[in-house]
DNA sequence: TGGCACAATTCCATTCAATGGAATACTTAT
DNA sequence: ATAAGTATTCCATTGAATGGAATTGTGCCA
C-alpha cells in the first residue's frame, strides 16, 4: 500500500491543538470543552486532553467562575514578538501615521490567513477627531474586502484557483455576485495598482499589494467612513495609496541595504 | 512497569510545537530549523516535521530569502481575540488612559507567564510629551520587577514556593540579593497595597494585584522614567495607584452585574 | 436538600502516528 | 568544484494518541 493518504498531515495532535486555539474568536467568552468540541468537531475526550495540554503550556487559562477556558498569556507575547520582528512594520509605522493624520483616514497593513485577512496593524480614525486607536490582529473576510481581493490578485494561477474554490464554499449563497467582483478587482489592480470595495455600509476601502521581497505578501490599505460619492473618494484616495506604497517600498529597501 | 512517568504530559507533539512557537522572541529574525532545534533542544528531524505542521496551520511563515521561519498571521488574531475578549481590559482602558495623561506616567496591566510577566496592555509616555504608544505582549522578568513581585505575593504558600524555586534557577548568580528584595516586596504589598522596584536605570515602577474574581490574576502597575528622588516618587505614586485600583475594581464589578 | 441534567474526565484495548538516528538531498559560499 | 552547513526523507520501532463508554463531577432548580 502506498503511504500517500496521511503523508500530508503529520502531527495530528499539534494540528488539533492549534485548531482549538483558533476556536477562540473576538467576543468569545470563556469556552468549555463541550463547546470547543462542537466548534472544532473533535471528540470530547480528545478535546479534554488537548485543552489540558494547552493549559499547562500557558496558551490557555481556566476560569472556574466561567467554567471555561480563555486564551493565555503566551499568545500575547507571540504577537508582540511577531510585530516587533517585522522590519516592514517598523519602517512603515511612522509613514502610515503621518498619512493617516494628513488625510484623516484609516490606514492598515494586512496579511492572509486562510479565508480571512489579518491586520498586522491598522490606524483608526473615528469621526474627524485625531487618531483614535491602533488595532492589530483584526480579521476581515477575504472574498468581500479590497484587502482580500488585492491579496488574491498576487497569487499564481494555480494558487488562485485553489483559494477561490475555498472561498466559493464559504460564499455559495452569493458567489455568482462575488466572483465577477473579484475578477474585476484583479483588473483594477492590474490597471491602477489598487482595487476598491465597500463591504460595510458607508465604508469605502482601497487596497494594494506590497511587492514581494518581503517574507510574506503584505497588503496595504486605506479606508474611510463617509457618505461622499464613492467614485469621488476612490479618485482621491487611489493616487494617495500608490504614493504611500512607493514611499514604503523605498523606505524599506533603504533599511534592507 | 508503572506508567507514571509520562502520565503528566500528554500530547507531546503539541507541547513541542508550542515550545517551538515560544522560541520566537522579539528581535528574533527568521529562525531556521537548525536554530530552532538548538533553542528548544529537540532533534532536528522532529523540528523539521513540526515546523512543517505549524506552517500548514498558518502559525508560521517561511521566508526563502531568510532561509527561515517567522511567526504567522494566526498568532496575531489570537492575541486580538484575547484582548477584545477581556472585559477587564475594556473597562480599564479609558481609566488607565485618563490617569496616564493626568500623571504623565506609564500605566499597564500584566499577567504571569512562566517566569515572566506579560503586558496585556501598557500605555507609554516618552519624555513629557503626550501619549506615545500602546504596547501589548511585552515581557519583563518576574523576579526583578514590581509587577512580578506583586504577582508572587498573590500566590498560596505552596504555589509561591514552587515558583520561587523556578526563579532561583534562573537567577542563581544573585539570588542572595534578590530573595530578600522579593520577601520585602511581599511585606510592602501587605502593608501598602503595592510594592516598588527599579530594575532599569532611572525607571521606578510600582505594582499592585487586582483581586481575584477575575479569571486570571492581573497586576496593575505605574512606572515613570525620572531622576527624581526615588522615595519621593514612590510616596507620590503609591496613593495614586491604590486609587486607580479601586476605580478599576468598581468599574469592573459594575459591568459584571 | 435531593435529584436531575449536563459537562468533564478517566478508562482501556487498539491502532496508527510520532519518533530520531542515519542517510540523502539541497543550498550557499569560497 | 568542493566543502560546510542545513534541511528533508527514510524506516523500523515503540509508545503515544485515540475515542467510545463508563464514571465522576458540578451546578441548577424544584
Amino acid at each position: 500500500m502506498p503511504n500517500l493518504p496521511s503523508r500530508s498531515d503529520p502531527n495530528r495532535s499539534l494540528l488539533r491543538g492549534l485548531e482549538i486555539l483558533r476556536a477562540f474568536r473576538p467576543g468569545s467568552d470563556a469556552l468549555g470543552n463541550a463547546e470547543i468540541a462542537e466548534r472544532t468537531g473533535l471528540p470530547k475526550s480528545t478535546v479534554s486532553r488537548l485543552t489540558g495540554t494547552l493549559l499547562k503550556a500557558g496558551f490557555l487559562f481556566y476560569s472556574p467562575q466561567h467554567h471555561g477556558y480563555s486564551l493565555g498569556g503566551a499568545v500575547l507575547s507571540l504577537s508582540h514578538a511577531m510585530r516587533s520582528g517585522s522590519i516592514l512594520l517598523q519602517v512603515a509605522r511612522p509613514l502610515m501615521l503621518a498619512e493617516a493624520k494628513r488625510l484623516k483616514i484609516n490606514i492598515g497593513i494586512a496579511i492572509a490567513d486562510r479565508d480571512e485577512m489579518v491586520y498586522l496593524e491598522t490606524l483608526r480614525f473615528s469621526g474627524s477627531s485625531s487618531l483614535r486607536q491602533v488595532v492589530s490582529g483584526q480579521r476581515v473576510p477575504m472574498a468581500l474586502t479590497s484587502l482580500g481581493r488585492a491579496y488574491l490578485s498576487t497569487l499564481s494561477a494555480e494558487e488562485r484557483r485553489t483559494q477561490l474554490s475555498q472561498l466559493k464554499l464559504k460564499h455559495i449563497r452569493d458567489w455568482s455576485t462575488l466572483r465577477p467582483e473579484i475578477i474585476q478587482a484583479f483588473q483594477s489592480v492590474e490597471r491602477n495598482g489598487w482595487c476598491a470595495a465597500s463591504w460595510q455600509p458607508q465604508v469605502i476601502a482601497l487596497a494594494t499589494p506590497l511587492p514581494g521581497e518581503l517574507q510574506t505578501i503584505h497588503i496595504l490599505n486605506m479606508s474611510i467612513q463617509t457618505s461622499e460619492n464613492i467614485e469621488r473618494v476612490i479618485d482621491r484616495l487611489g493616487p494617495e495609496l500608490n504614493h504611500l506604497k512607493n514611499m514604503l517600498i523605498q523606505a524599506h529597501s533603504r533599511v534592507q541595504a
